[in-house]
DNA sequence: ATCGCACCTGTAGTGACTACAGGTTCAAGG
DNA sequence: CCTTGAACCTGTAGTCACTACAGGTGCGAT
């Protein structure tokens, strides 16, 4: 039997990585460029060409930022999933801390929503020349 | 009696506006810049030169980034008070977009929290090789 | 007169993309 | 084989709401 020299999996262009990730075209080149993807071989005219192993770290990418990640953090994950040195406990810090910053934001927001749903009962939508919510915005 | 020519309140810097509201120098500057605050009078060495309505708009500017207003809402707004012509019901239609917008972002915020925190409690913090939260990432 | 702080303008940087402009490659149909 | 047109390429600039310089000038107090 002749050695197997076709590749395992086929190549794909930009466009198709983007199809399947649901990650715009531009954002995979700016991904590339930050330095969270590596550079992929290109075709003879220059076209890049991604693999399996390309689609599985978009898709980390794409998940983590989805979650809510900052590019910084993701970066920070890929490097310790990249190095295959990290623990468990590592990775669970990470992420136990952008929890808190998702907690802080949460609070944040609900506060805001309790004020302006105050602000705005004051309002009867009505036509009066002094409006209770510009009122209330000049304090 | 002799008519009074001094102002009824003396003008102050920047810097002063500044400690006043709480907003800093170059932020003022910026609002300047995209038209939300008024060019002020300067002191012959070119310095600005404010006064109360400037420390009143300035404060309207700032409570409404505090809720959460865009600086397009808040344009919105200041030009509707600026005319003098609006009624509470448009103020309170921009007052509701925005309530929406909040909670729509309050409730993406909660599903994050309740995913994230999910993943966390998958993993022990240990030293597996193999981390949950990782597996999560990569689906 | 001098000190040092506050002020001035203009420009560039942040995060995470997005949107061109202007050109090249590639696969499919004729 | 040739042509079409979609998909690709690079590089730059725009978004939002500031923030941070660099390099210079004004101003009040000593």
């Amino acid at each position: 039997m002749a050695p197997d020299t076709t590749p395992k999996h086929r190549a794909f262009t930009i466009g198709a990585l983007s199809k399947q990730t649901g990650c715009k075209v531009e954002t995979i080149r700016y991904y590339e460029r930050i330095g969270l993807l590596p550079e992929p071989p290109r075709s003879a005219g220059g076209h890049r060409l991604y693999r399996g192993d390309d689609l599985r770290r978009l898709g980390f990418i794409r998940r983590s930022r989805q979650l809510g990640f900052t590019l910084d953090e993701v970066r920070g994950l890929l490097a310790m999933v990249d190095s295959e040195a990290f623990t468990c406990g590592q990775i669970k810090a990470v992420t136990l801390d952008h929890l808190d910053e998702i907690r802080r934001k949460l609070a944040d927001l609900a506060k805001l929503e309790r004020i302006l749903t105050e602000i705005a009962a004051r309002c009867d939508g009505g036509r009066r020349p002094d409006c209770p919510i510009i009122e209330a915005l000049f304090e």
